[in-house]
DNA sequence: GAAGATTGATGAATCAATCTTT
DNA sequence: AAAGATTGATTCATCAATCTTC
């Protein structure tokens, strides 16, 4: 299903090409930017893998996270869209999954009826309780990374999510 | 199009309830991968904008390069599939994409009739040299990171790479 | 039988347009 | 008019199955 393993990392040598035709400046970022994608693809399949068999996919577990540590145990929609950073439709989309999997509920907002709530199930509680067993047990398919090397990347990614206006520094 | 700003550090605000729940071991984990998505989606949207004139997406520019930076200007569509780590039906849709605008263009292997190779165009080779110079004119999008925190990134994913076979440690 | 590539179908994400409620 | 959510259409990526050639 995936392709053989290359005999040389290919960002590297990609970076060592740059360099000749460009110049040093912008190879850095492109080697940079190259490994922020790769690395996404191999972390999202090693969480997709490890949530299969709780019928999840890691933007579904993210969503009924959210909901498992609500306060309430719901949210509305919307809310979930800011937390989460993605569009309506995505959101409509990702409560229909879990819906449908019986993970999550739609209610009524009891004040705005434009508004819909997202309520988790106790179903949906057990699943992300065995999901996060799971993620935490492959610590989030990290490997293998120390947690020195985690809370440098997050540190510096934090400052590159504040730039694009992600969230207001305090 | 895009959300509001929130006022606060989600992923920061994640990793204080992950702590309290489930402690300290897996949080770092969590939130360098919560990280490492939300900049790749941060990223993949900047270059994506940067690339719009040039009516290439990232993934197709990515292939556009290695085509450009061949020796011969062409590849074998596998050759290509192992080095953009995609999977050959992504190929072929790239390889369409380009095709279509006129960038790239299919020829028959010289010695395997099962091969195809893909061919860069001198249109493309043109368009090539300005969507890189766009790109490189904003640093890949990684503003505000430095050159020392662009490389401390890909040095700490690179070991990440390795560990999950994307090449082999020579 | 296996490799290389394509086709058709499925699942996920975004965008534009729509509908209801405020 | 603006906010909240949904629908339908488009794009993209992957998977299974197919076809040709080695």
């Amino acid at each position: 299903v995936s392709p053989p393993p290359l005999r040389f990392d290919p960002i590297k040598e990609a970076a060592r090409q740059w360099r000749s035709h460009w110049g040093d400046a912008s190879t850095a970022p492109m080697a940079a930017v190259t490994s922020i994608m790769r690395t996404e693809q191999i972390l999202m399949a090693r969480l997709n893998e490890a949530l299969e068999p709780f019928d999840l996919t890691f933007p579904r577990y993210e969503a009924l996270m959210l909901l498992y540590l609500s306060r309430a145990g719901e949210l509305p929609l919307g809310k979930m869209g800011a937390r989460l950073q993605v569009h309506p439709t995505s959101v409509t989309n990702l409560i229909d999954g879990l819906e449908q999997r019986g993970y999550a509920a739609r209610k009524a907002h009891p004040t705005d009826r434009r508004a819909t709530l997202a309520a988790i199930t106790p179903r949906g509680r057990e699943i992300a309780d065995q999901a996060t067993e799971a993620l935490n047990a492959i610590r989030f398919g990290t490997a293998p990374l120390s947690r020195k090397d985690l809370d440098a990347v997050t540190g510096t990614l934090r400052t590159l999510r504040v730039e694009a206006g992600d969230f207001e520094e305090k």
